[in-house]
DNA sequence: ATTATTAATCGTATATTTGCGATGAACTAA
DNA sequence: TTAGTTCATCGCAAATATACGATTAATAAT
């Protein structure tokens, strides 16, 4: 894309939480979210299972789960078994609940 | 084992998550969103001195920012003056406390 | 009226996302 | 070995997102 202007500076907890908020970004990535966090640790040919989509999109999506941190894979030949990662989830949750709870305090006068 | 695609189905949780998610899914989104809440109500205009885009470009993800709920504007000619949806703010802030803090619960045995 | 200011919208170019089927890689079981 | 299972990756098409400059609309001030 083209950035003939100046570019555009981000602190750290702008493109975490916009980088979190990509991966929750489709309702499929917070639905294979629900599965893996609510349920139990699922294999992704379970999820296959329960969501009408082809396995090599579900893989797709896992992938950006991956990458964003918010589960992590663990191999168990032939299966991988994909989980929550605990420790990114409560950062993003940290992210989250600090953006929402800070923003529009008793200085927003709207 | 072949299925019919195309159908997957949402729950409205998953899609408001997911559309609250994909409008701060751009960092400068996220930082349209401080400003608004942090500082004070701003008008585009002074958006325009902060951010090193041109005003078009910002004026796009005001849209988004106004489609998603989680802004509104107020016509305060020539200028309009952008706040936080106080109402949809602390839905969102609701919806990813809830999904956050529900999710990987002691079932989760990674 | 004319001019200036402000912000939305239009048109365009490019980048990214999404989804699928096909294929490949890694491992198991026979 | 051969065949089967599981999941990632490739290649493609279509849709969506991003960013810009130019233009338009609305209003205020002169």
């Amino acid at each position: 894309m083209q950035r003939t202007l100046s570019d555009v500076t981000y602190s750290d907890d702008e493109q975490a939480l916009a980088g979190m908020a990509k991966a929750l970004s489709h309702p499929v990535r917070v639905k294979i979210l629900r599965l893996l966090a609510g349920e139990s640790c699922c294999f992704t040919g379970e999820l296959t299972e329960v969501i009408p989509m082809a396995q090599s999109t579900i893989s797709q999506h896992l992938k950006a789960l991956l990458d964003s941190g918010l589960i992590q894979g663990e191999i168990d030949p032939p299966k991988v078994k994909y989980c929550i990662n605990r420790q990114n989830w409560e950062r993003a949750e940290r992210l989250f609940g600090f953006f929402f709870s800070e923003g529009c305090k008793e200085r927003c006068n709207c």
